[in-house]
DNA sequence: TCGTGTGAACGAATTCACAGCG
DNA sequence: CGCTGTGAATTCGTTCACACGA
């Protein structure tokens, strides 16, 4: 197997989709893709499909295509998924309520083990098998319960003091949902999901249009 | 002012980061800004802001920087940020209401008007000041209301119905959160927020981190 | 002097095009 | 023959480095 160094954060989207598409075709009854196959699922050429493949060596038939349960299999070790991830939910608002219940999530082995909040109304309140914490207790109860993930879905102002707290506590990566770039060491993965520049880079498009 | 030929999605959402920063920067009353300034906060290079700016023309003094004021309004103006946008959600279950809810959606200009659901115990309750409509008439709503952003977040099976519905309709841009990739025709804008494809490039990244 | 604006150099990612294998 | 795997060519984005203006 070939030696993974560095690979496009696109790139690595990409094979999130292929893995999508590897379901479907699946479910569909096909035993093998081809790069073709893939490309047009996702709009994008088989060169690239594969090329992105290439990177973790070679499960393709010439003449054939890929195996469609191995290469999923092989996608989804690629991703890490071949495990589950313990999730910590900080922010118990109607957007960490609206992710919690996400089913997907439990579906792809991610597993939401603790929810915070700093509103008293809401600690202790249960969100089916768990009871929302108080941030305060957040850097106990993710070292705890190895929490390696963090959803942080409170507003703005608090985000960065919960990222600081994240981080003291361990955590290994942030996924972003608040509106505020937050400062945590290189060591920790950070993502941001912004609705606001998703909206924005419509508005561009849509203002920039042909003419 | 210079003709807006190609910028890169990359280029056009860092330019709704330093919009962010400028409000900052003009929150704590500082009435210029270097690219240093930029780039600090955005955690890139000077050159990369001076580069993303110099797309749009120049209104930087040597040797002094940008006056906050004037960059603010200038970017807003690029993104398309000057007047309101009208949207629609479609899907009126947890998540949709979250995005409803969200307050800087108002604030920077985008107006929800219209939110959609198939679910006859959703339909005809309020969100505000907006009734939730049956799927059914999407087109009709859409059209008369003339919207033109949508926000999809109904679950997979549903989303290439709505859009295709949407896109009868009319709508120029849609914000889809349903993990589906969607088929549109080419004049439609359309950007893709996954929480899975964030979460599985976390744990990439963590497999796969330094060894 | 300081910091912009920009061509030139560089590096990264995509696409091309084809040899080679099933 | 069909489709993979991959170097080579190309396109695209970022960084460098410096001339020039405030």
């Amino acid at each position: 197997m070939k030696r993974i160094t560095k690979i496009s954060d696109s790139a690595v989207r990409r094979l999130s989709h292929y893995l999508r598409f590897l379901d479907e075709f699946e479910a569909a009854g096909q035993r093998t893709v081809s790069s073709g196959d893939l490309a047009e699922r996702g709009g994008i050429t088989s060169a690239q499909v594969r090329k992105d493949l290439s990177h973790f060596g070679s499960f393709g038939k010439r003449g054939t295509g890929y195996p469609v349960g191995a290469l999923r299999e092989r996608i989804v070790e690629i991703l890490g998924l071949g495990r589950t991830w313990r999730v910590a939910v900080v922010g118990a608002g109607k957007l960490g309520a609206a992710l919690f219940q996400y089913g997907g999530f439990r579906r792809q082995g991610f597993e939401v083990v603790a929810a915070f909040d700093t509103d008293p109304a809401k600690i202790g309140r249960r969100w089916g098998e768990v009871v929302i914490d108080d941030v305060a207790d957040l850097a106990r109860v993710v070292r705890k319960r190895q929490i390696e993930i963090a959803i942080v879905t409170t507003p703005a102002e608090a985000a960065q003091d919960v990222a600081d707290a994240l981080v003291a506590a361990g955590i290994a990566a942030i996924l972003n949902f608040a509106p505020r770039k937050l400062a945590v060491p290189l060591e920790v993965t950070l993502r941001d999901v912004s609705l606001t520049i998703e909206l924005e880079s419509l508005t561009f498009a849509l203002t920039h249009r042909e003419r």
